[in-house]
DNA sequence: GTCATTTAAAAAATCTATGATTTTGACAAA
DNA sequence: TTTGTCAAAATCATAGATTTTTTAAATGAC
């Protein structure tokens, strides 16, 4: 007797339509599907994901916890603007606190940590670049790419940290996708993370949080360049 | 009819219910009104706060993001649960953290953010302890206590720092208020935090950090005797 | 004529109320 | 003790009502 038919033959996992909303629209946000400083209406974004007014509130107010949106009391919601002073705070904050997680992760470590640093650099080194200007869709190299430094952090002994960490790599990726970074070509990330790994194994632990940094400023600079081109 | 005169400063911002109830639930969360584990329902407290469904959910999902109440899908909200093993993982990353936001702040350091520290511990000394045992609601040297903490790190030059920061000093207080940690009479608060501040201000970065990280550790254990005491 | 202020209409956000789906807990039977 | 069914309770979602903000035009002053 029930007019209103079940809309998902899939079965039926426990998450609810916030969520699902959440996710989607966390995506892209960071795939840069949603410009900076642009505004979230409501009613826009619920006719996007096929939700109510109810679950797409829920998900931006989820999503203002983690700064991923902002939120201005009976004003509405918005897309965090970006710049370049945002973008060098968060590459700073990032070295100190990853390079900390990666030395805690070496001193800690165990064999089954390494045998996952392992695999996931074997994946990464596996997965192709896609760049921009093939308009390929690099978001596959992305996860890979995510997923390696999680390995690296996974072993620091502190969820309190491996979850900022990530919060931070959130952002970083969105700055990336927005820029469009067509720099790839210009660095040798094989060999880039290779260092890392290669320190990492060894123990050394000051080799290992050197060649880090270095990737993360390195990341930087180019982004900056790119920055400076699209000003002129 | 010029009721209209508010100057220019900001009371632009405008609150909304559910950002009403977001304060006082977090509140009541942090001062332990709120028992660990205890199941968090949208009608209950709706009546406790005088709002409706909406704001009450749209709160909880703000705090489900800041790990200030566990969210399950399609199962509520619950107050999260505290355990020692939880416990020793927050202070160990307020101490990697904090000692490094301590460091870049003193490394940083200007007249004016050395005047904050000297007052922010000025207004920490004149706040009397209010003991358990007598009653005293110790909101007040709460408040200041975390004043002075931030203060030490307002320079270091990271809001991602500073915001990681705050959100573990906010799980902290949740330990002290719940385990209502009467062994303040044992600490000399005064000279702790003294010792601090001198180290900081002499620009001594290596001891500045020592007495940080020896005062967490003092409450870490102080604490875990407390729940030795009440296991037993 | 240009700029600032006021007023009114439209749009958007927020909240309330109601109905539907899912989970939970009790109770009975094997 | 375990399993299965059913009723009660809670979460979740929709739709409509109520502020609040925004937009735009109109008025008035210089």
């Amino acid at each position: 007797m029930n007019a209103k038919s079940p809309p998902i033959d899939a079965v039926r996992d426990k998450t609810t339509s916030a969520t699902i909303v959440y996710q989607q629209l966390r995506q892209d946000i960071l795939k840069g599907y949603l410009k900076p400083g642009q505004k979230l209406q409501i009613e826009a974004i619920g006719a996007r994901y096929d939700a109510g007014a109810n679950p797409v509130r829920e998900a931006l107010n989820r999503l203002s916890s983690e700064r991923l949106v902002d939120r201005k009391d009976q004003r509405g919601f918005f897309v965090p603007p970006i710049s370049l002073a945002e973008l060098r705070e968060l590459v700073k904050t990032r070295c100190w606190m990853e390079s900390k997680a990666l030395e805690e992760s070496i001193l800690n470590r165990t064999r089954k940590w390494e045998d996952d640093v392992v695999l996931a650099f074997h994946h990464l080194s596996r997965t192709p670049i896609r760049l921009p200007e093939e308009g390929g869709d690099n978001s596959e190299w992305e996860v890979q790419h995510r997923a390696f430094h999680n390995a690296l952090l996974a072993g620091c002994g502190s969820s309190w940290l491996i979850g900022f960490c990530n919060e931070m790599m959130d952002h970083a990726e969105r700055y990336r996708y927005i820029s469009m970074v067509s720099s790839y070509p210009r660095r040798d990330s094989y060999l880039e993370h290779k260092l890392i790994m290669d320190a990492t194994l060894d123990g050394n632990v000051e080799q290992a949080k050197e060649q880090l940094v270095a990737q993360y400023m390195l990341t930087l600079k180019l982004l900056e360049e790119q920055a400076d081109k699209l000003r002129v």
